[in-house]
DNA sequence: TGATTAATTCCAATGGTAATAATAACCCGT
DNA sequence: ACGGGTTATTATTACCATTGGAATTAATCA
């Protein structure tokens, strides 16, 4: 019941034919069909109103052995340009992107105010929107995506509740309208993560994902049947806080034993505390500490292996729980830490994962890393961004 | 993309109907409008193709003080019987239903072979089906649904695994037509309770379900927007087997430290065992313990409480944990387990759950015990053969 | 006749199927 | 060597079923 109506399909569908194009390069209508699940008449509609919108051209025929030529389609990068800003708890990351989805800019600052005031962090964000744009080269920047901790409220543009500062009713898009002009949507980090995998590989489309975000704190993003599945309260995915060792650890969010307590950075380093209390990385910030984890972990450094293996064993059995409810096609890990130490972590987990799996769910997944990819929630942040503005334009076209 | 193409909106939506004329008694056209998210058009189309195929009838033509009168729309029963047959470990159930969904009669066996022979099973179900068929009263049987543990191929009409009994490809379809000659639909117990409280609670269409099943084994039902959610392998919603203790009691499952170990009808009586071993409930066996154990709670036994308190705190555990990734607008508890002690079950856990689970899918979770449906297992089962019987007769229709 | 509510019909948009058009290499006969 | 027919492949068009919204018709009473 995704899809209600016959416009709900439509724009899937053109959403659809856009990420195949953008990611499998010059592709023909044909190669569209057979890459799809969508009839050739679908594909030819989609692709004229896309041309007709400016996002694709033809790029190129090309003449075969036998048989009318084929007409190549290409994103065209001149569409516009799109603003993603990943607002985390200790720093901002924004980059810019073309509508091809190649990254034209980065910016990167560390949030000054520890509390997170919110004019303060809002006039970070309008810092940074507003140095990308002078580096837009006269193209058009066409939307910000703007991704904030907790929930968020994209219709009313409101950061309802941030839990790292205690943020409540937030109204970012108002505050925001004043540092610059160009629309803003607003949305959270895991569902960031799920679009940006989602458009990476459109193979994705149609199955079920988690992309699991490995960082200070742990959470998933889950897709079902290819769209992205927000829950009730727009807060589903929350598989940091599921309970793998009853009155265990302590959690930040109030509770104990969750997986984030074990996984999160902080819960890595206090594993590396267990193995060896006087480890260097110990007295380092959390961030270089755990680069030096990572680099102890390759060094052999036999209290690093401890405390990876330690991790891991508590992200196994997360993932294996995790893989029995949701039964996915695919699980992804992301995240800094992932980018860190993923390799190390997953290889750690894969025993618990495979045991505390069972046979059925575990044979129809597929685990792994991600990296590679810049900043992934900026990434979704900026493909939120286009969304909107494609959604936009589309609608408006058959006014 | 659940619904990729205008057919399976239709399908969608005439279902959306005849749910809500099915639960809601008679209802006129304008009701369903305003009901259902559907536009009037729609559910005229639908309502003359649902009274042209037999399903629904006019009943009753009200006049109120202005305005045109309006028409009310009822099941109608003659339409057909289905049978839903629940085979689980210990017994088969069998009820029969007319197509308004009340249920006029049952039947229930005990299974004869521990080791659950195929031959021999599909033997007692077809005696059942029998029984059923003969007390039909000459209407018509249009179908039958029947629900085996473990991994099931509708399309081959197969059970591809069953874990208890060790079941392998068995061809359950084909052996059953040479016992009767009705269609057959095979599906796993956890989607018959997900579509039973679907249809059972037309209210849900559109919402995030977990139906929690407590059982001799545990495990829960899924559905996104209304829909049943399958999973990649038809196996989501493996709940029981998520670890709740790393390292924990042994589950059948061969892991440990499942919420099943704790949670199941032999982990409850673990735990009495630990706060009584010498408890009269515990030389019973398994249904009759949980029967006695459940009139020893009610008799406020400290034995019988300690060992509901002690298992509602990883019950708490566990749905906190669903609630926080599934984050569904309703979880409901059934299973025979539950019939007997969900609602002890439930107030032991509501502590823990709530601890446990984030402050925003708490708030959006309504947590039920439900009871009084008969076997929920069979009614989902039975839903099933009338939904493939629909589908059958409205393609054909359009033919 | 007007008001009011219920149900139907019409319309534009959409997807899928199937028929049709477009295009150019290849083949063959002259 | 050249021209027309053949063939293979790609893209477009026509047609039907579907939905939601708007306009219309239906049915009743004041």
């Amino acid at each position: 019941m995704t899809a209600r109506s016959a416009a709900d399909i439509r724009r899937g569908n053109l959403f659809e034919v856009l990420r195949r194009v953008s990611v499998g390069g010059p592709l023909s209508r044909q190669d569209i069909v057979t890459a799809s699940s969508l009839s050739m008449a679908t594909v030819a509609s989609i692709v004229s109103e896309l041309i007709q919108l400016g996002l694709l051209t033809e790029s190129e025929t090309v003449r075969r052995a036998t048989g009318r030529p084929l007409t190549r389609l290409t994103v065209n990068p001149a569409f516009g340009l799109f603003i993603g800003v990943d607002v985390a708890e200790t720093y901002i990351h924004a980059s810019l992107f073309d509508s091809a989805f190649d990254a034209r800019a980065e910016e990167h600052m560390a949030v000054v105010d520890p509390v997170g005031d919110p004019a303060g962090v809002v006039q970070q964000i309008g810092e940074l929107v507003r140095r990308l744009s002078d580096r837009a080269n006269g193209d058009q920047v066409r939307g910000v995506g703007i991704c904030v901790p907790g929930l968020v409220d994209d219709a009313d543009g409101v950061s309802v509740f941030a839990p790292n500062w205690a943020w409540r009713q937030v109204p970012v898009r108002r505050m925001l309208a004043e540092q610059f002009s160009h629309p803003v949507h607003l949305d959270n980090p895991l569902r960031a993560l799920v679009v940006s995998e989602l458009w990476r590989e459109p193979g994705l489309g149609g199955k079920n994902l988690a992309v699991v975000n490995l960082g200070t704190g742990v959470g998933a993003g889950l897709a079902f049947g290819g769209d992205l599945y927000r829950g009730t309260s727009n807060s589903a995915g929350e598989w940091g806080h599921t309970t793998v060792v009853l009155d265990g650890w302590a959690c930040r969010c109030g509770s104990s034993g969750c997986i984030e307590a074990y996984v999160g950075a902080p819960g890595l380093l206090r594993h590396l505390q267990e193995a060896d209390p006087g480890h260097r990385a110990l007295r380092l910030g959390q961030t270089e500490a755990i680069t030096e984890l990572a680099r102890s972990f390759s060094a052999g450094d036999p209290a690093a292996v401890a405390a990876v293996q330690a991790g891991g064993r508590y992200l196994g059995a997360g993932l294996g729980s995790l893989v029995n409810v949701v039964n996915p096609d695919a699980v992804v890990l992301v995240g800094w830490v992932s980018d860190l130490l993923g390799d190390a972590l997953l290889a750690a987990a894969r025993h618990d994962a495979e045991s505390h799996a069972l046979v059925r769910p575990l044979a129809a997944v597929d685990f792994s890393v991600r990296s590679g990819v810049g900043n992934p929630v900026a990434r979704g942040a900026a493909t939120f961004a286009l969304e909107a503005a494609l959604t936009h334009d589309h609608t408006e076209g058959t006014r």
